[in-house]
DNA sequence: CGCAATTACCCAATCGTTTGGGTGGCGTGG
DNA sequence: CCACGCCACCCAAACGATTGGGTAATTGCG
């Protein structure tokens, strides 16, 4: 494949160049261009040459000089609140394959859900000349937004959304609402939800959702149903100690927009002597691979995370050509399992004789 | 911070000289140098202007062109399995911070543990020459070290180490010992091993510990108590399944080398009507943010996940400054939690039981 | 056979930085 | 008063790829 061998320093085109003994602006032209250009630049039997000869001398341009003279670094920034959230990294994956189908590079940094650490990370990018920024941890305040659009710096938002500008998200209205016809179908009358953090158009917009259609369909919401959290473990069980701690009017079901939280959830229920899917039900959100495997696998909304990261890119590449671009919302889809299959009834005579 | 303002191009060092009068190159030396060449390049007044526009205008030097001239990009290519395992997202986000720290960029890259994609994945990296390469998904049977190796190009390994080559990993084969002198110090006499893959150092050295420490304590362990695995949720499921269908000599305990494989294993374990940590104790390993919040909450090994990926790049500078360093093995630390607190004792008497 | 068009190249400037090597002018010691 | 040595700069050549603009030589056409 690459034959370089004995070669301290990468090939250039210079060396092509000389030994084919032609000019290196031909054997770029030829190298570089789809076949459009470089019909006109050489002969077809050159072309072959110099093809064959980059190849056996496993010659690949250097990215730093081409973008010195292009403007153009073939390179995005992502920014996420932390890659070892596996929503984040999963859509990233989408990112990095997408990307590298457009021959594009990836550079990926975590800000932490800290507007100052998330500006200083894109100004960090910037400074490496990417072409566009793909952000995944943008607030619902955010100004860098603004900023950044005040100085035509190509950039799309991921996961979460912001009114206004282009964005790659999972439809989280209606997966809220998913959740709400499964537990009023299946009786429950008296539901929670683990809200995650407001500052997340994901939380608030799974939240919403959700209240909206509980009360199209009769149901009884209130704020005091809401519980906002962290979106780990320990941010679920927290919420969940909230929710169980309040007097007299725990509910038979619990909607966490986030597996993690839900997880922390089953946690807390279950300290309480109470159990998942038989006294409260519960329900996630993104189905990540842990939901189906949990010892009482969990009910979740399934978000296309891989598809929404591949669309981010997509999304990226139409606003650098200059496209007005629409944000994107793609179509999460429920699966119910134990933690949330049996029905209020008998959630709630359980409830009662726990 | 930046002042920019309308500037539509990034301000060249050029912009800047001539603004202030004065030659690009006093500039740079000016900028560039840690104040030792700086002195002897311009007069300390000079240099002061220098400075204030460069502030004031925003200037970053374009890499690029930097990388150009130098022969180096100061960024580093980082490879792991999956950014979407917890663990290696965690090593990934210690890797970000102490190469931000030494001014280096990253790039990272998947390589779903696939020796192809991994050899393609590092090309990709080495044709956007990255200054050197942390490799998270090294196999036993590596042949890729070797030729980078024969190539001289600078890398380290991260997680999983390969004799004689720098690594920076985790003492595995130590935390399968404590997790040894853990079982057999409550009781446990039948144990098994969930081993996970066996390409991955890490399976191996924990299996290992594991093995050696068991025997050294007296007890009986064959290879029939070791059932290799994926290291996934569903893989430590498949796993406990074939443990569970030993006929007449289900284990008292069960030691997964990962948390995920763990947690599957606790589904299974549930599904047959057993209870964790009374039936039978369970044990993973890396104690991720999860393994606490469980419903179950699930004893494991700590592994310092973040220094690790921190120590990857300290130990890749002292690789690309040419010194000779020396694998390195962080300690690990157990947490003993409800899933293998019980004594064996009750543990077997319950299992009788059931 | 003459002229134009085409083919198959070459030339040189350019992108932004870095860096080895000057070079005037001033101060100082002998 | 002269020589020497700083000081504080400037100059120019790289680094590797791209690209607008040539230009000889060949071909085509009438």
């Amino acid at each position: 494949m690459r034959a370089e061998g004995t070669g301290r320093q990468p090939i250039t085109l210079k060396d092509l160049a000389a030994e084919l003994g032609i000019h290196p602006s031909t054997v770029s032209r030829v190298l570089h261009s789809t076949s459009e250009i470089a019909r006109g630049a050489a002969s077809s039997a050159t072309a072959e040459r110099v093809r064959k000869l980059a190849r056996e001398r496993g010659y690949s341009p250097d990215p730093g000089a081409a973008s010195l003279r292009t403007r153009r670094t073939k390179a995005f920034g992502v920014i996420v609140p932390r890659l070892s959230d596996l929503v984040l990294a999963t859509m990233y994956e989408g990112v990095e394959e997408a990307a590298a189908e457009a021959r594009y590079s990836t550079f990926v940094m975590n800000s932490h859900d800290n507007p100052e650490e998330q500006r200083r990370k894109a100004e960090t990018m910037l400074a490496r000349r990417v072409d566009g920024l793909i952000l995944g941890d943008i607030h619902a305040d955010s100004e860098l937004v603004h900023e950044l659009s005040a100085r035509h710096i190509p950039f799309v938002l991921m996961n979460r959304r912001y009114p206004g500008f282009p964005s790659s998200t999972c439809d989280d209205n209606l997966g809220g609402k998913l959740v709400a016809d499964h537990l009023w179908d299946t009786g429950h009358r008296s539901v929670a939800v683990i809200a995650g953090e407001p500052y997340a158009s994901t939380a608030v917009d799974r939240t919403a959702g959700f209240r909206q259609r509980w009360r199209e369909l009769g149901g009884e919401f209130s704020d005091a149903d809401v519980v906002w959290s962290r979106f780990d473990t320990e941010g679920g069980r927290e919420a969940a100690e909230t929710l169980l701690a309040r007097r007299g009017r725990i509910p038979t079901a619990v909607f966490a927009v986030n597996d993690f939280a839900a997880i922390g959830a089953m946690g807390a229920i279950r300290s309480h002597g109470l159990t998942v899917g038989q006294d409260i039900a519960v329900v996630g959100f993104n189905d990540t691979s842990l939901a189906a495997q949990l010892p009482i696998p969990l009910s979740s909304v399934r978000s296309p995370m891989l598809e929404i990261g591949r669309r981010a890119v997509e999304l990226l590449r139409r606003v650098i050509a200059g496209e007005q671009v629409e944000p994107l919302r793609l179509t999460p889809e429920l699966f119910v399992r134990e933690s949330s299959a049996a029905t209020a009834a008998v959630a709630s005579r359980n409830a009662l004789a726990g």
